[in-house]
DNA sequence: CTTGACATCGAACGTATGTTCGTGTATTAT
DNA sequence: ATAATACACGAACATACGTTCGATGTCAAG
């Protein structure tokens, strides 16, 4: 056998492999002997030196004379299990269209449509702000290349709160009426005139002296680029 | 007492409830016993009866003779709970550091960083393309408007996998030795040379002739960015 | 070679925990 | 009334399960 002085080694990775799958197929832990007749260790304790290890390595947790009181916290590749929060924690946000620069945005109608999960993307709520509620957010696809002043490309996915008004620096996507024309910009009003500054700092900020000609459609909330490989 | 023929009685519902908490708060079920304390019944053969009933409702599962070998079926609410799916569906990426662009990326040590889970952002595995293992992946804050033209802005995310080779059409981050800088490009082999394309359309690629001056650290997965409420 | 840390085993022990049973008391039906 | 049924209790029992310990083997350092 291999010795080893760090990090995990086979058997290591054998019992925590087969943690995650018992506590998945059964929904409640193993004992001792379970995992040590499905990791091939024919003695308890040797099953039990392992589960300290990995209990002082972080991957687990244990509850002293308790049966069956272990706690996953991570799975060999780092995924976190978190029991308490795995249910309330990830939702889905339906992607409800795509975003052209030359169409109007298409917020959902305000009522419930809950059909089609099939479209829609699974979100950590950590990655969210804070303060951001989950309900209501909605997702679009960007086509073409003409988001590229506020650094969006073409396939990204904006995560936007339909709202009708914005606070200052806050990303929105506004529909110009005299322009006939959709964009994403930080919005600024200023002395009675809007500001619509693009994320690039390159570039030249737009400035509408009216404001009723920037219908606000919704605020960016996220933005995932997925490099689909090659 | 009140006297139920059917349907869920009040001592129904607390158990439910304490179950779902109870496995919620410790990655495991609670014993007849703790039911027993936490619901005011004194008797263990009397917790064990309502288990018997909840198990006969199809509220529960239960393997005899296993010490917590409770498996909760669905909640007070009838939403029903999926063991299997929490587990792997979501899970954590490291953010080892900053990627700037005159300095070189901070690729993680080989393969050992456990702990420290607290600087990691929660990933859906759907995000992610099919194929993509979650393992080795990591992720840098961008600092910086020197991405800029690969679309990335100051404070994104980017989620890399840990490469020293790239596929033609791959984002990749590079270090050009010869001008001591990091970059993000789409990458591509021809004849020879390299071409490093920028995301922004509107920019010129650069071509190095000589190869072995692009030094790949990564290869892009994924590129986050979060829109802090003004 | 010796020493010590690590890995592994099997057995014994103590108890945490599910199960069973005898009994008692309301409520409802006959 | 009487029987039947649902609900409730506590004690006793059997065992599933975590814990501990002594023995053995291996490898690297002294």
């Amino acid at each position: 056998m291999a010795r080893k002085k760090a990090g995990l080694g086979e058997r290591h990775k054998k019992i925590l492999k087969f943690l995650e799958k018992f506590q998945s197929d059964n929904g409640y832990p193993p004992s001792i002997r379970e995992i040590g007749e499905n990791t091939n260790i024919s003695s308890t304790s040797v099953v039990n030196y392992y589960l300290n290890q990995l209990e002082e390595m972080n991957f687990i947790e244990r509850e002293s004379n308790v049966s069956r009181g272990i706690r996953l916290l991570r799975t060999l590749e780092g995924n976190l299990v978190d029991a308490a929060q795995s249910i309330t924690d990830m939702f889905s946000i339906p992607v409800v269209g795509r975003i052209v620069a030359g169409e109007p945005v298409p917020v959902p109608t305000s009522d419930f449509n809950y059909y089609d999960q099939e479209t829609g993307i699974e979100i950590a709520r950590s990655l969210l702000p804070p303060r951001e509620k989950t309900e209501g957010l909605f997702a679009l696809e960007v086509q073409g290349d003409s988001m590229i002043d506020a650094m969006v490309n073409d396939g990204d996915i904006v995560i936007m709160r339909p709202v009708n008004r914005a606070e200052n620096g806050e990303m929105v996507a506004v529909w110009l009426s005299d322009r006939d024309e959709t964009t994403l910009k930080y919005f600024y009003s200023e002395n009675g005139k809007v500001r619509l500054q693009p994320a690039n700092p390159q570039m030249k900020p737009i400035i509408i002296d009216n404001p009723a000609q920037v219908k606000i459609q919704g605020k960016v909330v996220l933005v995932i680029r997925r490099m689909e490989g090659a």
